[in-house]
DNA sequence: TTTAGCAGTCTGTAGGGTAGAGTGCTAAAA
DNA sequence: TTTTAGCACTCTACCCTACAGACTGCTAAA
């Protein structure tokens, strides 16, 4: 990326801004009309001749105005934006939508990708935090009838998962909660490895039953990446389709399609907590959301329960909002994990 | 809806027909060469004028062909589709992907919504089972931090809720089993009003923290229409904006925004376990859905505990699949809920 | 009651012409 | 060497017209 010089930045940074805010090509002329440079709109254009040459800006055709690529929105981000925080006003407004919510993970979770998506008008992304290695809690046995019979093991973090397991013989509801008790005081607290080791240590005192239970918990623990729940939640995809971008079907549907798909985020996703990815223009690597730019960040506690906040609209973004908002609700994010994880 | 001749039911019919597949209105002389009448296409125009007259057709304009209204759909539904059941192959490829599941209630629900969705090609829809009264299974108080506490609060049926709350003065863990073991012993197998009278009956022998549980409790039984857990899923957005009446872009928002309601569903769903409910065209009340249909049922056990199942599409929606998909997938559910609320 | 035939109507599309917006170039000015 | 004024050129968006094609509705005969 070449060193610009300030006048070509100013040129850039202003065509950016005028084309998120009116989303059509800009002519120089506009660009003389914002104000802030004092020169003629023929500088201008031959300026902007230099910067479509640097690959920062592109030509629709021979008699439209500039528009941004994304090597320009790239070198924007980076270079020109500076750090911007969120207003305090902003700040208080969000953080008061957290308070009203109950201390649950899903509630946050759901509300997290509400506050983005208005807050943005974009759609929003928000997943579940993935815990490295999940620990138990609880097991609970639960007949239901005859020879069913529901288990649901609570992780730390108050994660839940149910599975439900077959009786060879009935048993009444006594005979499991006893066989519920032996089976927390034995792995209450392990994690998985845990759960794995004190088994074969302990295996001959065990009902056939019991090896039935354990074996289903392995498989729980062990399955989904050792993800407890994993779950997804989406907001303002009808804001997002109001867009202009978006008024072209095959646009709206490759958007739709990322968003029904569960591992995308998982794909994208490459930044530590802490940090805030910005991704212009599918980066290449998603063809079909060419025109979309995400910003995304982790939240949670790097190598022990980390999830994944995030935004998807128009390249055409107001990126510094954006960044700011979506740090600052990861931020919020963290402290949960925090209060519901212990430290 | 007045009686119509078996010539005006097959034109109706076939024109029905025709359109769903075409997506364009039907002439006369494609009627004539689908076959099946022995008549001229004047004569066929003039039973086409008749069932215009009658409301069951329409014209876009004077030289283009016929297109059935809601009343010619709802005709359609109700007196010349028959019961139509599903399909042996189709019902094993279904019970087969839900045999694969685990018997989680999320899992099931999730995977009816995928089911749906893809075996017709609709946007579909699913709410998890509402309990009419939510009985206690368990309550689990876990010690996070130092001053918040996790209740846990498991409903007969398997379904969880979260709360977090904070202590007064730092507790540790065993003294919080040793609540949470009182309070099951008072609680457990309890409803709503049971929970109430039991609270102000034992009111005198209880610590402030018990108190503030079990007023949390109460909050927590009586929010939210004394429903646990009351998600829903949804699938096939992407099928659905394929159809041709979505490239308007109004229409494909309507669509997007109804589907993003939460309450949109329970507005809209009047009918019984066992029966099936078709709502064509918005019937009137939903102007923005006047280019779709639903087909929808509710699973369960009626006044125990029921949610709904249903898809979502464009009117010209191929309504005798729709019908007994859902009617079969509903089935499926209920059986679940059996399974899992017992009798 | 049905049918053949035909006039009439409406759509969708292609072609052409124009106004307007914006650039790129050139040559002069700073 | 950089900046600027001026102008020719290009491309789009829009409007208008013309025309082929698709269907219907009507009339009069079978």
């Amino acid at each position: 990326m070449e060193n610009l010089t300030p006048r070509q930045q100013s040129i850039l940074s202003l065509v950016i801004q005028q084309y998120i805010s009116s989303a059509t090509p800009v002519s120089s002329k506009s660009i003389l009309e914002a104000g802030g440079l004092v020169v003629s709109s023929a500088t201008i254009r031959n300026e902007m001749a230099v910067l479509e040459e640097l690959g920062y800006l592109a030509h629709p055709h021979t008699s439209a105005g500039r528009v941004p690529t994304d090597k320009g929105y790239r070198y924007f981000v980076e270079r020109l934006l500076g750090d911007v925080e969120l207003p305090l006003t902003d700040r208080n407004t969000i953080r008061h939508q957290f308070h009203q919510a109950k201390l649950e993970m899903a509630q946050w979770m759901q509300l997290a990708a509400a506050v983005l998506a208005r807050s943005l008008r974009s759609a929003a992304l928000v997943t579940s935090p993935r815990v490295e290695q999940p620990k138990l809690r609880h097991i609970e046995l639960i007949s239901t009838q005859s020879q069913l019979v529901l288990m649901i093991v609570v992780f730390q973090g108050g994660s839940v998962r149910q599975q439900m397991l077959t009786l060879r013989e009935p048993m009444d509801q006594s005979a499991l909660s006893q066989i519920a008790g032996r089976l927390n005081g034995l792995f209450v607290a392990q994690d998985v490895m845990g759960v794995r080791s004190r088994t074969n240590e302990r295996l001959v005192n065990l009902t056939d039953f019991e090896l039935d239970v354990i074996r289903l918990l392995q498989d729980t623990l062990g399955s989904d990446e050792r993800t407890p729940t994993n779950e997804i939640f989406r907001d303002g995809l009808t804001e997002v389709l109001q867009e202009r971008e978006f008024e072209n079907q095959l646009e709206a549907n490759a958007l739709v399609r990322a968003l029904e798909q569960p591992d995308f985020l998982n794909d994208v996703m490459h930044s530590r907590v802490g940090t805030v990815q910005v991704v212009i223009g599918g980066e290449g690597r998603w063809r079909e959301l060419s025109s979309c730019s995400m910003v995304l960040a982790r939240y949670g506690h790097e190598g022990f329960a980390t999830g994944t906040v995030g935004v998807l609209g128009p390249t055409r973004m107001h990126y510094g909002r954006a960044i700011s908002t979506v740090r600052y609700v990861a931020d919020l994010m963290s402290d949960l994990v925090t209060d519901l994880y212990g430290d």
